[in-house]
DNA sequence: ATTTTGGGCACT
DNA sequence: GTGCCCAAAATT
């Protein structure tokens, strides 16, 4: 009986089974489209006896439709889908369709039509042609990209192909990638790096699985190390995945992999226009796409054969995934390495106290890189104590800063003042009744953006002007903002140094590539005196002549309570003190701190990595928490308060009492009100050994919940606050 | 998720 | 009987 189980894209529905009609070839991994009631749905083929199935009847088994022009996906990543799905306790359709993210690229080759400016004007100006005139400069994509960059609708754009103002473009998606060349350019290493390359590559001509933890200072050159083990894969014609947190993604990156590999490497990343996205999928499931640099949706992509998986910043919480399916890319990545049979790297120069430990325990091969490339010393770092060094009021940058800052200015040297909060104010209130701006949809603070004049929710982008009285008590000019952003830095830097040029990076000022290179360029060229920047300048960019950098708030992290709250600062000043002195100069580093006692200051301050480290495990040991011990959450959501608390109620009431797990909850989730939906959450605490998932899918699988009611499970949380 | 089905009810 | 609304069931 030609019978296949298929997953099936439908967020309700389990595998379901089907007939293939005499002549269609289909197995594991096909891709094909089905019939579902009246509709067509698209589906993966399945090994029948690998998923939970119904068993249905032959006679009411309707045909499989069609198989759709792709390669089948590949065993590997068949069982990694598998796995993710029961380890997150996700369906397994929702994570294959991850690796199915581009619709358009299932329908097999062909051309996409773009449309860009011909240089024409229209014969009739209207506002939204001239925007769509402004704002398309250089810009190519279909008719709904464009509608989107320009901020018009398509019939505007439609009339003005009519008029001969747009032109289209035929792309043939499936025009293959120049080849990456492993020989084009001889790397010059050191005797430590070219060490440890000699021992990943021997891993890479292995073809087998095993994880090693890179780790090295910013500046120790793990790039260029591990590039080598990527040659040895390109050698072998093999593909590599090299994943990047989104904001290391840089055109620095690229640019750095091009002068090794003689042409760019294939990007997969969030902001692909479709028919990018189209041809990056369709030629790395062909295996024609060999180096694909990626964030973290990468891993999911149907490489046929691959020979080396590199994660770069691999202690990036960005690398966690917070909504569907809620993975850990570093995790998972390690994972896919197991299951493909090949080495995973995970770089970084303050590695996960997870990925540590792993690497202590012989699980991972850690390889070290100490010293600075190419003779650049650590800088020096200096804790400023904002108690006794106060500011003065409504300012934020303390006189031994601005001092600091005042020298670098007069010697013709560049600063660096680090802030991880966009906007210009994190609060806004009235003076007089003391209303304070609150987002509708969310248990958070709007925050004023001065330069866009909005004020601003940053968990669901809603926005408002801000009003010119308060919309409580009517008050007029009585709005005040607290606390400091980037931009109220840079205002006050500008006001204590009216002649230095500064700039400001986040990512509301580098939204594009281009604007991107533009800032690279103009602080190269010694254009920039101060840069005023979030995380966002934490990554990837080297500028010799940048010999300060200033912590304006060291302490921000560390309130809140996050488990791994003094972890993520200690990586994060660590990260932007590594900016400081790259090239000839020494480099000094000024962190300002109201608790300069604390575990993560003084371990900053002496640069003694290890004992902060050491500090670190004991606490987590003490806390249950990982490495040590498992944690997860239970996030029950609702438009309706009541039925969210009611529901997590429920939840509680029925939790399973076990030796070696604790169960926390419910109470509000810390952002009670997200998106317009109210949340609880349920802690659960167990010992390593514990199966977690079990409990929690045992749990509640017997409980049904009011439509409208979302449960979802984060296995190893991240995000505590 | 989306579509179909079926029960209850008012109205003809 | 017919139309309409809503909840429940089915989708292979």
């Amino acid at each position: 009986m030609n019978r296949i189980r298929c997953l099936v894209f439908n967020a309700a529905l389990g595998p379901l089974d089907y007939r293939v009609p005499e002549g269609m070839a289909v197995e594991p991994g096909s891709v094909v489209v089905a019939p579902l009631g009246p509709r067509q749905i698209i589906g993966v083929v399945w090994e029948a006896e690998r998923l939970p199935g119904v068993d249905v009847p032959a006679a009411k088994l309707r045909p499989i439709l069609q198989v759709l022009p792709v390669p089948p996906l590949p065993a590997p990543l068949r069982r990694l889908i598998e796995w993710c799905a029961d380890y997150y306790l996700a369906s397994p359709a929702s994570v294959a369709r991850m690796a199915l993210s581009s619709n358009a690229a299932l329908r097999g080759g062909g051309t996409v039509t773009e449309y860009r400016l011909t240089g024409h004007e229209p014969a009739r100006m209207t506002p939204q042609r001239l925007q769509a005139l402004d704002l398309l400069h250089d810009q190519q994509g279909t008719i709904r990209e464009l509608a989107e960059i320009a901020g018009v609708s398509e019939a505007v754009l439609r009339g003005m192909v009519n008029g001969g103002v747009l032109e289209p473009v035929l792309v043939d998606s499936d025009r293959p990638y120049p080849q990456p060349n492993p020989n084009h350019a001889q790397p010059d290493l050191s005797d430590q790096q070219a060490e440890a390359a000699a021992k990943m590559v021997a891993a890479v001509k292995a073809h087998a699985f095993q994880p090693f933890l890179l780790d090295g200072v910013t500046g120790s050159g793990k790039t260029e190390t591990y590039f080598e083990a990527m040659a040895a894969a390109l050698e072998a014609g093999q593909q590599v995945l090299v994943l990047l947190p989104e904001i290391a993604l840089t055109e620095s990156f690229l640019k750095r992999f091009e002068a090794r590999f003689g042409v760019p490497p294939v990007a997969w990343h969030s902001s692909l226009k479709s028919s990018e996205r189209r041809r990056a999928w369709r030629q790395v499931a062909l295996g024609v796409a060999k180096v694909v640099v990626g964030a973290r949706s990468a891993l999911f992509l149907p490489f046929p054969d691959l020979g080396l998986i590199v994660v770069d910043e691999a202690h990036e919480v960005s690398f966690k995934q917070d909504d569907g399916v809620r993975y850990n890319a570093r995790d998972v990545a390690v994972m896919r390495g197991h299951f493909e049979k090949v080495p995973v790297i995970l770089a970084s120069a303050t590695p996960a106290l997870e990925s540590l430990q792993m690497a202590e325990s012989g699980r991972y091969e850690r390889l070290v890189l100490p010293a600075r490339f190419g003779g650049a010393t650590l800088p020096d770092i200096r804790i400023i104590d904002l108690r006794e060094d106060e500011p003065e009021r409504g300012r934020w940058l303390s006189p031994p800063l601005v001092e600091a800052l005042k020298h670098r200015l007069l010697s013709g040297e560049q600063s660096l003042l680090f802030l991880n909060r966009r906007g210009y104010a994190p609060l806004t209130l009235c003076r007089h009744c003391g209303f304070r701006f609150q987002c509708p949809n969310c248990s958070a603070w709007l925050v004023e953006h001065r330069l866009s004049r909005r004020l601003a929710c940053h968990h669901c982008g809603h926005e408002v002007p801000p009003p010119p009285t308060c919309p409580e008590c009517g008050e007029p000019d009585c709005l005040v903002a607290c606390g400091p952003g980037v931009e109220r830095i840079a205002d006050e830097v500008a006001e204590i140094f009216p002649d230095a040029r500064v700039a400001l990076v986040t990512s509301d000022t580098l939204t594009t590539p281009a604007k991107a290179a533009e800032f690279v360029e103009q602080a190269l060229n010694k254009a920039i005196d101060v840069i005023v920047g979030t995380q966002l300048v934490t990554k990837g960019y080297h500028f010799p002549d940048l010999t300060l950098v200033g912590v304006v708030d060291a302490d921000m992290g560390l309130e809140g309570g996050d488990l791994r709250a003094a972890e993520r600062t200690y990586q994060q000043i660590a990260q932007v003190a590594g900016r400081a002195g790259r090239g000839e100069k020494p480099g000094e580093v000024l962190i300002q701190t109201r608790h300069p006692t604390a575990a993560v200051i003084e371990a900053l301050a002496s640069g003694d990595r290890d004992a902060f480290y050491a500090a670190e495990t004991e606490a987590r040991r003490d806390a249950g928490a990982p490495p040590f011990g498992r944690w997860a959450a239970i996030i029950v959501s609702s438009e309706d308060e009541a039925e969210a608390r009611e529901s997590a109620r429920a939840i509680g009431g029925t939790a399973p009492r076990l030796p070696d797990v604790m169960i926390l909850g419910p109470a509000p989730a810390p952002l009670s009100l997200l998106r317009g939906r109210y949340r609880y959450r349920l802690l659960i605490n167990a010992r390593r050994s514990t199966e977690v998932q079990r409990v929690i899918r045992e749990w509640l699988e017997k409980l049904t919940f009011p439509p409208g009611v979302r449960v979802a499970v984060d296995i190893d949380p991240y995000s505590f606050v």
